[in-house]
DNA sequence: CTTTCGTATCGCAATATTACGATATAGTCT
DNA sequence: AGACTATATCGTAATATTGCGATACGAAAG
């Protein structure tokens, strides 16, 4: 017990419930807002602005790497990470397709 | 250790990351959606409909409950819960707001 | 070749999440 | 009142996440 149930669920649910997790720390979500708003910033950077350690960064750039939201490259010396564009639009276009789900029923008569 | 720093983000990233977190779980957004769909439905509905045991179904209502995003009202013999609309808008609200963020920067030159 | 710098990985401790049986609670029916 | 039904809560086991020091690894510099 304590195992998420997904065999229980569709493809679609599990995929979105994945993307949310990564979404789920504000560490991620600051690092993200980070590298757009810098477009493309070393691992050393990030250890700067957050307050975090340099092996927790470390960690969470490899989730957001994981689920592809995030894409790295060896930049010389360091490393330049960046949001991945197109999984970015996945990830937008997927959470706007969940939110979008009640406007088209768009019932009033709730509890 | 173990726990999560809070205190070295903006109130929006936690926030978001609060919103992330509820949505991290199929169950739950099976529940949103199967809420949606039937606009209002009871508990025991969602026990037959996933197939998790009752107090699971009732703990995940819980969480759902407490952000805001569902609401649950007496409906004679059982409980009756639904979509809180406001609360909706504002997820999506700021989750477009979030990826919307790349796309009014823009940038190609990525790694 | 050794040192240095930037990053990744390992290992562990603290904490959080998930699932569910058992039980409590509350309303309804007879 | 007593039985029944629907839902909530408790307690607990299994597992996952978070954070970080220590360490490994790899490329460039001396």
């Amino acid at each position: 017990m304590g195992v998420s149930r997904t065999d229980l669920f569709t493809k679609e649910q599990n995929g979105l419930a994945q993307m949310a997790k990564v979404l789920a720390h504000p560490a991620r979500i600051a690092i993200l807002q980070h590298l757009i708003k810098t477009n493309a910033c070393i691992n050393g950077d990030l250890v700067q602005e957050l307050g975090l350690a340099q092996a927790t960064i470390s960690q969470h750039l490899r989730e957001l790497k994981e689920i592809g939201i995030v894409q790295g490259t060896i930049e010389g010396v360091s490393m330049s990470y960046c949001i991945a564009p197109e999984k970015w639009n996945e990830f937008k276009r997927l959470f706007n397709e969940l939110f979008d789900q009640l406007e088209t029923v768009d019932k009033k008569n709730c509890c």
